[in-house]
DNA sequence: TTTCCATGTTAAATATCCTCAACACTTTCC
DNA sequence: GGAAAGTGTTGAGGATATTTAACATGGAAA
């Protein structure tokens, strides 16, 4: 459980990474974006949850918008190549999701190598989040729901849509279900 | 310039189309992100600025990640569902590429189901353009080589990159090689 | 009808953010 | 050296977010 704190924290160093790539003072960029350079340097800090409202100023003064920031992650080595078993396991119950990649932070695209059980699916609860996301099925038979469409698919069929939308999986018949999926940006 | 108040009204608007979207009551929102039904009714009604801390409490009890809430919008009508014929080929030689979608104007996400001839692939010239790639072996066994890294991956393996590093494919071995891919920002 | 339970809204009190102003420190320039 | 202007940090107080506890409305069941 992420409390309060930890999140000023993220917030903090987010921002102090952020702003020194783009070398401007604490002042600086208080004076672009409206308020006070000692709120950034609580902020920077992490001695305080800044509104969504003074965050949102502060970040069009680098200038860079909320989504992003939220995605962005001081940069790493990238590891490109996975064999099978280092695709990490996210699923539990009778679906398995394996992805590729354990870390997507600052990472735009999700690939998911998707397994689900006969009968099994993402649940009644329907999903619905930013982005867009498509899969083609490998072997099996998956219904997919979304908004108030409903399709089975088999071998080779597919489906893509705004995540936005309601939508659900589950497999049927007796065979196991295969799908590679992907999404932009990441939701887990 | 947008001000304090539009950020509050447009923070309210989402969050109240979210929450509706997954049929929760502010109530019952509120005791999952563990602050009170007030809070939420504030915010929905754009009458004041969540810290960022309270926003993202609020967020994980829908749940949907802070990028992703900040990079949502309504949806509109599209075609969801195809079946193994209506993926449109688009490769040529011994490659194959069937493309989920036939256009992909205004679409963020572009998946591939390929199959390489034994010993065909992408060519000698190194691919580079903007966006991320990534997909899954399902069959065969594939050469990636990406800058100055090359690996053969089997069924199951994967690749995930940034697509601006130099990049080519090619099938090993002597049978077919199927894999699923997926580009964002489309890049045919 | 009456009661009950659920919904969303709001007033007053408390907790927290944000600003103003000052502080200590370093770098730059005479 | 000393002044001047830069850096990030902190305390006190006014402004604002958040809670508590009530209110008003609406639908369902007796």
């Amino acid at each position: 459980m992420e409390n309060t704190h930890d999140i000023a924290r993220d917030i903090g160093a987010r921002l102090r990474a952020l702003r020194r790539m783009h070398k401007l003072s604490q002042r600086a960029l208080a004076k672009k974006a409206g308020i006070t350079n000692a709120t950034i340097s609580l902020i920077e800090s992490g001695k305080m949850n800044p509104s969504v409202g003074a965050l949102k100023r502060v970040l069009d003064g680098i200038p860079i918008g909320m989504s992003a920031f939220f995605s962005f992650e001081p940069e790493r080595e990238e590891k490109v190549f996975f064999v099978a078993e280092e695709l990490v396991q996210i699923g539990r119950g009778g679906v398995s999701f394996r992805q590729v990649g354990g870390n997507l932070f600052g990472k735009k695209l999700q690939i998911l190598h998707e397994c689900y059980a006969p009968g099994t699916g993402t649940g009644k609860v329907k999903l619905a989040h930013a982005g867009e996301e498509g899969g083609i099925v490998i072997s099996g038979r998956l219904e997919v729901t979304v908004g108030d469409q409903r399709k089975l698919l088999g071998p080779g069929d597919a489906y893509l849509f705004d995540s936005t939308r309601p939508h659900s999986f589950r497999a049927v018949g007796e065979r196991e279900c295969v799908v590679v999926s992907a999404c932009t940006p990441p939701t887990f």
